[in-house]
DNA sequence: TCAATTTAGTTAGTTAAACAACTATTTTTT
DNA sequence: AAAAAATAGTTGTTTAACTAACTAAATTGA
């Protein structure tokens, strides 16, 4: 009785209650909010999806719309209207690549280049306020249990 | 200099690229993916955010519709429209509170009822597919961490 | 008591994510 | 070289989040 209780707990040591209140998505949940508020108090007109397309953008522009997806994680249709928006928007524009006429070649505007700056400014404030108190072994630590649950998914998929 | 940089480290030990990472809800997408996918291939025919609602509902029913609201963290729109899915599909129905007509008070039916033993096979599958490897450790270390985050998105906020 | 405020819920409009189905182009295979 | 498969991107449809504006009912407070 004992034993097996024992058992139990060495493979499951983490409660269903836990795990539900931790992976179901509300912490996002507000810290979308947060940023989305922090946005709009200081003129950053953008979405939270919007402005993690532009940060991939001012890292390397240039590159087609598969791309961006990979590296933010959306599916292709999800990053086409992201973009269609950000375009309409005056950010971004859109070149067909010379070598391969499949491809759009996204490339940041003038208004788009300028906008890092101010943007990351508030983005960054927002990134600190709501880690305040972090330390950083916590992050490690949540940095690592991430990987871990990257992993799990990419395992279970295939 | 050197304690100039001192000084910078103690207050931010952790690099704007990690908080980036950590709180721009990529994990989020994922495992809301899974577990959509996780309910399709188990012809669960129900979304992550309704089937929150009804993981509420098992605990008690008969609440309004803003606990519910609150219970879940949503604003008052998105429950009023989850709930109109959930009942058009059976799961719920709405009855007027007796004694404040202002209130709905929402009531899981047979469907919605019976639908609780296997639904919470399916996702506890899921919560488990992607825990696993993690101790209890580094689950009590991200609990203390989203704790604090809530607690600096509720003190920024004022 | 009755006007003002608060609370509960709905509706409208915008943005975004998912999936499926589609076109156009390039690459692979036979 | 031509058919088949793969890749890039778009469009349509459903679900859900947010804000703002609205109706109805209850509470408050002068």
């Amino acid at each position: 009785m004992v034993v097996y209780a024992t058992i139990v707990m060495n493979t499951n040591l983490i409660s269903l209650e836990d795990k539900y209140n931790l992976l179901t998505g509300r912490l996002f949940m507000y810290v979308n909010r947060y940023l989305a508020q922090k946005f709009k108090n200081n003129a950053v007109s953008l979405t939270r999806e919007q402005w993690t397309i532009l940060v991939q953008l001012w890292k390397h522009d240039g590159v087609s719309q598969q791309v961006i997806a990979d590296e933010t994680g959306r599916d292709k249709p999800s990053t086409t209207r992201l973009l269609d928006n950000l375009e309409r928007d005056g950010y971004i524009v859109r070149k067909p690549d010379a070598h391969d006429r499949r491809l759009n070649l996204i490339f940041l505007t003038e208004k788009g280049k300028k906008a890092e700056k101010n943007i990351m400014k508030v983005a960054n404030e927002a990134l600190n306020d709501i880690s305040v108190g972090l330390t950083a072994e916590e992050m490690q630590t949540v940095k690592n249990v991430f990987e871990k649950i990257y992993k799990n998914i990419d395992t279970a998929k295939s």
